[in-house]
DNA sequence: ACTTGACTTGAAGTTGACTTCAACTTTAAG
DNA sequence: CTTAAAGTTGAAGTCAACTTCAAGTCAAGT
């Protein structure tokens, strides 16, 4: 079998990208598993690493890792996820990602109509009017997200 | 003249539509400021909604405190900022919000071809390996931003 | 057996932008 | 003058997603 538990937290570290640190945390928070040595060490199946990629790619969309555990639960526990499983899940991300670039789009092209006039009025200018850019960019009534994604960039030194 | 302080603290709050908390917190780091009456009470300029306005679109467009302060800055000290004032100092942040949509839609454009593959490998694949991604998303090396606005939907309840 | 590097834990710290709290004071209306 | 609403302060709390720390344990090579 390759459920065999035989890499190190060192080891996924290097290969997923995620801190040590950070293995440890999605444990705690029930986002991975890892099987221990009689010693209490942790040993990772090889699947954790699509999961991991899995976590990272929603992240990057802009998902909490609340929501992240939710997805993840639609995953099927009695055996090993197939790239179907995988693309199932992940398909209504593009709805979100298309979402966000339409508030930014809104957002830009009210930018744009304010700039010209230097308004940023409370009661006209839709850049500065709190309804009014709260309703431009929540369309269908939930939270939008997108903060960690581009935070993340620096992670890349 | 209008620059006499006679706006209280709950108008403010109410004509801007950030909380009194927040206007307190504004002045403590440095962003707006406010006359006091006998009594130690915070009386506001006129001006000081335009100013608030100007946070908030500012904010809207992902720009932290801290950048925000410094785009204040460039205001003129000496005389109330004029609507060209304002205008120059906004006028940047058309770019920031075209980086913004960029990167969203190159993220967006990786999904797509990701999401037929059902991949997610941490090799190959844009959406999950952390260097392709920040690379993707932070094009002119600097930090790019966008948390706040998006959470501040729930603000309108 | 020894050493070294990797690993363990719980608790506490970090960041940004605020909010909440408790205790007290000011203001404005009547 | 009284009273209620609104205001004041500093300190502490909140949230998410981790990181850091201290103090100790395990694993593997020689």
């Amino acid at each position: 079998m390759d459920t065999n538990p035989v890499l190190t937290v060192s080891e996924v570290a290097r290969r997923s990208g995620f801190a040590a640190s950070a293995l440890r945390y999605y444990e705690r928070e029930g986002l991975v598993r890892a099987a221990r040595t009689g010693g209490g060490q942790r040993r990772y199946q090889r699947t954790v690493l699509r999961r991991l990629a899995f976590i990272r790619a929603a992240r990057n969309v802009g998902l909490t890792l609340d929501e992240v555990r939710e997805e993840l639960k639609r995953l099927p526990e009695s055996r090993t996820p197939t790239k179907a499983d995988w693309t199932r899940i992940s398909r209504n991300w593009r709805h979100r990602l298309d979402d966000q670039i339409a508030a930014l789009q809104a957002l830009r092209d009210g930018l744009d109509s304010c700039i010209g006039c230097g308004c940023l009025s409370l009661q006209s200018c839709s850049m500065s009017n709190p309804d009014d850019v709260a309703a431009s960019l929540v369309p269908s009534g939930g939270a939008v997200f997108l903060p960690a994604l581009l935070r993340r960039g620096t992670d890349a030194d």
